[in-house]
DNA sequence: TATGATT
């Protein structure tokens, strides 16, 4: 029998006419092999190169990694031999906890008290805001897997600190790829403007049509933890991207995330997973609003007094000025003015709408007061999917740019 | 429905 908390290795560069047999030598004087099989292709059987390895003991795992990772090569192989935890293992975070809804008041020392039963502690911090005070939750890390399920058997909803609001969360910390998700969340809420209004119109066209259906998904994937409900929302964005554009969620800020409710079944793992080719794109695409969204923008990124009232002056400087196209039929200029709050100064925004019917044409422009912004927002927004369409987010054309002087 | 609306 393997241990509670033994890692699976991941084994490379091993040559191709190694099977099982011919490499159990290799690694059984590190300890117990549990489990050791080389990895072949799904559909050919094909032998791929390396091999997965579980020892019964943690502990021979750590001594194999030490003793071979990078340190021999096999017999015709061009690079050294890879040694390390499998991507499974989650970067040694299994065994870290997010604790949440502690008292205010309570101190680094406090918390690591509490913890202290269940196992051996590497590291305890209480967050905090940058003024100093608690925020009420904090990291825990054991020196296992095992000992951070024990805590969390038995901490996680036993009782009520003096001052939370709820009862104490204990569960494991987010992976890297969680966070990632959360922050796209987050820059999904900064984008997502679309008012109640904009639902009560009556219209019911291919974009409100989406609304309804993500709501309904969220709905229905309450059981599922916050991120677990992101990924899926945007899984089904995904299934309708092909190419190159950028994709968000367009709908109203989803259930708020609240660490109450984020530790959940085995049911949160496979939307997760499904949603990671997602977040690629996504983080591929994104890091400039990211670091938008963070900074204080309500208070900069707002139009400037003396055009707010005579809206004369629509365009910017050159390149600063932003063309939409696929906008929402019922999209207004005070819409696509939030939209583009986030990504800097909005000297203007101007939905086009047809002069006999007041429709909007489905475009529009927004001027920026630097080229920056304006690139910015063309990387974060082109491709934004609402409904069944993306926009097309671009530099304005110039007014002589199909004139040949 | 396609680039700031009759210069």
């Amino acid at each position: 029998m393997k241990e509670a908390d033994a890692i699976k290795l991941f084994i490379g560069q091993i040559p191709r006419n190694l099977e099982e047999k011919d490499l159990k030598p290799i690694f059984e004087q590190f300890g117990k092999i549990y489990e050791l099989t080389v990895i072949k292709d799904k559909y050919t059987g094909m032998h791929k190169g390396c091999a997965f390895l579980t020892y019964c003991a943690r502990e021979s795992a750590l001594k194999a990694q030490t003793a071979l990772h990078e340190q021999k090569t096999l017999p015709g192989m061009n690079r050294p031999i890879q040694v390390k935890p499998a991507d499974s293992e989650g970067r040694g975070e299994d065994r870290k906890l997010f604790v949440g809804m502690l008292g205010k008041q309570q101190e680094d020392d406090d918390v690591r008290k509490m913890f202290e039963p269940f196992g051996r502690i590497d590291e305890c911090t209480v967050l905090r805001a940058p003024d100093g005070t608690s925020k009420g939750c904090a990291f825990v890390k054991f020196q296992s897997h095992a000992e951070a399920q024990a805590a969390i058997n038995s901490l996680h909803g036993s009782r009520t600190l003096p001052g939370a609001s709820s009862s104490l969360v204990v569960k494991f910390a987010d992976t890297e790829k969680e966070r990632g998700l959360r922050r796209m969340q987050q820059v999904a809420s900064q984008l997502a403007v679309f008012s109640p209004m904009t639902l009560n119109l009556g219209a019911y066209n291919a974009y409100t049509q989406a609304l309804v259906q993500q709501q309904t998904l969220v709905a229905q994937s309450a059981y599922l933890s916050p991120i677990a409900t992101v990924a899926a929302v945007q899984m089904q964005q995904m299934a309708a991207l092909n190419g190159n554009g950028i994709i968000a969620t367009p709908i109203t800020p989803i259930t708020p995330i609240t660490p109450s409710s984020a530790q959940s079944s085995a049911g949160v793992l496979d939307p997760l997973q499904q949603a990671y080719a997602g977040m690629q794109h996504y983080t591929a695409a994104y890091p400039a609003a990211y670091g938008l969204v963070s900074t204080p923008f309500p208070q900069q990124h707002t139009l400037v007094p003396q055009q707010q009232q005579q809206q004369q002056q629509r365009e910017g400087p050159e390149g600063c000025n932003i063309f939409i196209y696929h906008l929402p039929q019922e999209f207004t200029d005070s819409e696509l003015l939030q939209m583009f709050l986030p990504f800097g100064n909005v000297i203007s925004a101007k939905v086009f709408v047809d002069r006999a019917t007041n429709q909007s044409k489905c475009f529009g422009f927004v001027s920026f007061d630097n080229p920056t912004s304006a690139q910015t927002a063309i990387q974060a927004m082109n491709g934004f999917q609402i409904g069944m369409k993306r926009l097309k987010v671009q530099l304005k054309r110039p007014k002589d740019a199909n004139r040949p002087y």
